[in-house]
RNA sequence: GGGCCGGUAGCUCAGCUGGAAGAGCGCUGCCCUCGCACGGCAGAGGUCCCGGGUUCAAAUCCCGGCCGGUCCA
């Protein structure tokens, strides 16, 4: 079906009877409703900016002031207000960061599992979307890579109607129309259609004077693998609304960072010794930019080849004014998303969100390079944190943390910057720069390339910067499709028999002491067993599965392994099962020992996560973790790698954690109750799809999601040993400590090591037995330089008293019989440097394998070459060799007695050298 | 998660079309100086990241791993 077939399916009357009527664009071809009759759809660049002309019936809205008349219009219409989540979207694992209002729903709410926590809903949500962050700025606010997106939301079900696109339609025509006072003529709707997450529908863009200021779709559908559509149970409304474009809209500011930013612009502009550029350029630039396309980058210089043409200024003129304010705009944004991202706790890093961190971070370096000004780069953080605190607490609470990061990524930016001359330098050795090369250097050492072009403009190189650098880049990556591997543990036959099964009652969650227990089989296959009840914990949420013994008519079978298939707990057992088994009962034992361990090392993990987070700071987020009988393995954001006195504190705090016999409660609590309640640092382990979680709570130090099992208290724990702590990579940091009974281990294991080593090394005191034997390595080794030196200096006089001469050229062939080639290699250079001489070494490597080395002076190097000398004796000792003119070194073989072959060498050697120099 | 670049003396790096492990800085000692700096001379310092392979011969080539950097998801 077409765009405009699911149109007609949809029908929206609202708008023909509220005078609405129906045109098609002239220049794109969209339908589009509007009160007036228009040739074209009102959107850029169809139609030309002219929104800041139009009379607008409302004072100026700065962009806090438009989003609380936003939340505040649907509220009165019976929305609930819902609080912003944070922008990095921790709780999808297709997406990194917040891009729309709509990913806060997603996928648990879209996809039915879980209610919406109202709904109808309104939430302004702050959202950071990169995918334009090139042309930020050159676009003077239409493009921005941190925006509030206003949306209301309403979910319909099969058997519950809230609203759908009338509503939808009539909520936007009164909110722009009442509200912020648009003029109904101006007011357009668009009709398009939306693709996003795997789902589709209808939408409506909603236009004022060329500016689409919302967005209004109506998901209907689910993206199928043959490309087609299916219908979803679920109808959504999902609107967004861009509260800074509504802002821009009533304040008539030429830029819409003029409207978002205020005062701090003239603050930036005067931090980096900018002029603001005249008013009547930045009106033209406005009025001319919704017509170019802004991802070429030559539009822009035609850009400002037609203001200066308009305005009678040269193109000079018109560069100095916009290029400096295009760069300040660009860092205007980027270090407001920075500080979004930074105090939503992601850590810059080589990897995942943190790379998004960086990406930004970096830009604004580059930027004010540009400038010369890295220096101002607090103040221009504590510009922004002083004017968004208020708006966003976070940024408030992470200011240390924030100043922190920046210094610390300025610093590795400053290493790349520097080690960037050695690299160009090896770059441009051959005086030129190719395209090939200019990629290279960006792609693998992260030079950007204006700043490659400019160093090589010192060093006298010219290089042309390809205008397509970038789809360059892109093409050096090849995508593959993101594809989610689950480690699935058991075959896929019986994953699909035992799906059907009833949820197993888990008796490890009702309590976790259990040890022993009877139950009802429900199924057994080959050697997998599935109960109505089970005390066996599944491996999950990090932790590894019980192992212990199942009885079933009086045969015992050991449990080696338990997985869980959605609801149901499987067993795996150690041999096959008979057939008939169901409805048998059976007992159970859990391997205890190892149970209570985990549950020390597990409940352990949420102690030492809380301690990190109070020595480190908030932005410490658990990566990865996993617990086994033996140890545990926390891996943790921060970064940078830990010092002795910071892991001593997450040690002596975790510790007093035990001590202080705090009580683990575990509570299951309505999902959006739990959030409210603790924040989203609950979703540590990842995020569950049901609406009542499952959260365990140390009093007053932790709260978390959790499946695993835990123990009543604290004290449990009995104490917490820190035992290796690496930075394992950029950005993540990982523990492993010990818990419990497993301390003692550990200590004995240590034990055992100094003891091995002490009777390794002999005597008692281990520490100064080292010392001792280091100390006579170190007089050994100078005994055997001694001797060296003195074997080599009466070695030589021995071979200078055996050199012979033959037609000139003297020679000499030594057999030695000590394996030590580096001492035999020296003599001969000594041996060819003080004479002119042609030097030959055998070394009898046992066997028939005798080492040959030939060196020759170089100032007899034109009569006698040593390449040919070795060729002449593998002859007849069937030598393997080569090297050069001065240098050969090879093996030959000498069978029988070994004096006689060197006198024979000797003498074809001699015969040799006689033949070469007639 | 993937692509690319790299890992050689305490530091910065050269050597990488296979053929005798190097430079600069730093360090130690001596000379010069009242002393310091500079300068001069001499010297110490190496698991060429690790493990396999190819080869007469590997820092160099091939395979695998570890570590770091960087770009892209």
């Amino acid at each position: 079906m077409s765009v405009k077939g699911y149109w007609e399916k949809l029908r929206i009357d609202f708008l023909p009877s509220s005078g609405y009527r129906k045109y098609t664009c002239k220049v794109c071809g969209s339908d589009f409703w509007s009160m007036t009759p228009r040739n074209t759809c009102n959107d850029v660049p169809c139609s030309e900016y002219n929104f800041f002309s139009v009379d607008i019936r409302s004072p100026k809205l700065n962009s806090l002031q438009a989003r609380n008349k936003f939340l505040n219009f649907f509220a009165k219409l019976n929305h609930a207000v819902i609080e912003p989540k944070p922008v990095v979207a921790r709780w999808r694992e297709d997406l990194y960061l917040t891009i729309a209002s709509i990913v806060v729903f997603q996928p648990h709410v879209t996809s039915g599992n879980v209610p919406p926590p109202a709904n109808p809903l309104v939430i302004a949500q702050p959202c950071i979307r990169l995918e334009d962050i090139d042309v930020v700025g050159y676009t003077l606010g239409r493009h921005l890579t941190n925006f509030i997106m206003g949306g209301h939301h309403a979910f319909n079900y099969p058997d519950k109607y809230v609203y759908f696109a009338n509503e939808t339609v009539e909520y936007a025509r009164k909110f722009f129309v009442d509200e912020v006072g648009v003029p109904e003529d101006e007011l357009t709707f668009k009709e398009s259609w939306w693709e996003g997450g795997g789902n589709a529908g209808p939408c409506l863009e909603v236009c004022v004077g060329g500016l689409e200021v919302a967005t209004l779709v109506f998901m209907m559908f689910k993206n199928l693998d043959n490309g087609g559509y299916a219908e979803l149970p679920l109808k959504i409304v999902d609107t967004g609304y861009g509260i800074e474009r509504i802002a821009w809209l009533t304040s008539k500011t030429p830029t819409s960072f003029h409207t978002v930013y205020g005062e701090l612009l003239s603050k930036y502009l005067s931090l980096l010794d900018l002029e603001e550029a005249p008013t009547n350029v930045l009106w033209r630039a406005i009025k001319l930019v919704s017509k170019y396309d802004v991802k070429k980058s030559e539009s822009y210089v035609s850009l400002k080849n037609l203001i200066a043409k308009d305005l009678g200024l040269t193109i000079e003129d018109v560069s100095d004014a916009l290029d400096n304010m295009v760069k300040v705009f660009t860092l205007l944004d980027h270090v407001k998303t920075s500080l979004l991202l930074l105090s939503d706790g992601v850590v810059p890093s080589n990897a995942g969100e943190g790379y998004l961190a960086r990406l930004v971070l970096r830009r604004i370096f580059r930027l004010l390079k540009t400038f010369n000004k890295l220096d101002v780069i607090e103040e221009l953080f504590g510009g922004q944190i002083a004017y968004w605190r208020e708006l966003y607490p976070n940024i408030g609470k992470a200011t240390d943390y924030i100043y922190d990061v920046v210094r610390s990524e300025l610093d590795r930016f400053g290493d790349v910057l520097r080690k960037s001359s050695t690299i160009l330098k090896k770059y441009v050795s051959d005086r030129k720069l190719d395209v090939r090369e200019l990629v290279e250097l960006y792609d693998s050492h992260g030079l950007p390339p204006d700043l490659v072009v400019d160093e090589c403009r010192k060093f006298g190189v010219e290089v042309e910067l390809p205008t397509n650098f970038y789809s360059l880049i892109a093409s050096r990556h090849s995508r593959p499709p993101i594809k989610p591997v689950k480690a699935v543990k058991l075959p896929q036959e019986v994953l699909e028999k035992l799906i059907k099964l009833p949820p197993t009652r888990r008796l490890f969650h009702e309590d976790p002491y259990i040890k022993t227990f009877t139950a009802k089989v429900l199924d057994a296959y080959s050697r997998y067993l599935v109960l109505d009840q089970t005390a066996f914990y599944p491996e999950g949420g990090g932790q590894e599965s019980d192992v212990g013994v199942v009885r079933i008519n009086g045969e015992q079978y050991k449990v080696t392994d338990v997985q869980k298939v959605g609801d149901v707990v499987v067993h795996v057992v150690d041999r096959d099962l008979r057939a008939g088994l169901a409805g048998v009962e059976v007992e159970g034992a859990i391997d205890w020992f190892r149970r209570y361990s985990l549950m020390r090392h597990h409940t352990a993990t949420h102690i030492v996560l809380a301690s990190a987070r109070k020595v480190l700071g908030s932005h410490v987020w658990q990566a990865g973790a996993e617990k086994s009988e033996d140890r545990s393995r926390l891996d943790i954001t921060h970064f940078r790698g830990l010092s002795k006195e910071e892991i001593k504190r997450i040690e002596d705090i975790a510790n007093e954690t035990v001590l202080n016999c705090l009580a683990v409660n575990t509570t299951y609590i309505p999902r959006y109750d739990a959030e409210s309640k603790y924040g989203f640092t609950l979703y540590q382990g990842g995020v569950p799809m049901e609406p009542i979680i499952r959260v365990v709570e140390i009093q007053g130090v932790d709260a978390q999601a959790c499946f695993g099992t835990h123990l009543r208290n604290t004290c449990e724990v009995g104490g917490i040993k820190l035992i290796n702590v690496q930075r394992i990579q950029d950005g993540i940091v990982r523990l492993e400590f010990v818990a419990g009974t497993q301390l003692v281990k550990h200590v004995r294991s240590i034990e055992g090591l100094i003891d091995e080593a002490t009777s390794l090394v002999g005597g008692s005191d281990l520490i100064k037995r080292i010392k001792s034997i280091n100390e006579e390595l170190t007089s050994v080794k100078n005994l055997l330089n001694a001797y060296r030196k003195g074997w080599l200096d009466n070695t030589y006089l021995e071979v200078i008293r055996s050199v012979e001469e033959v037609n000139g050229i003297k020679h000499v062939v030594k057999l030695f019989k000590i394996d030590d080639k580096e001492i035999i290699r020296e003599l001969l250079k000594e041996l060819i440097s003080r004479n002119s001489v042609v030097a030959i070494a055998l070394v009898p490597e046992g066997g028939s394998k005798v080492y040959v080395e030939i060196s020759i002076s170089s100032d007899i190097l034109h009569l006698v070459n040593a390449t040919d000398i070795f060729n002449e004796v593998s002859r007849v000792y069937g030598g393997r060799g080569g090297g050069k003119r001065d240098h050969v070194s090879g093996y030959i073989t000498i069978e029988g007695m070994l004096d006689e072959a060197v006198n024979n060498i000797r003498k074809l050697i001699k015969d040799f050298l006689i033949r070469s120099n007639t």
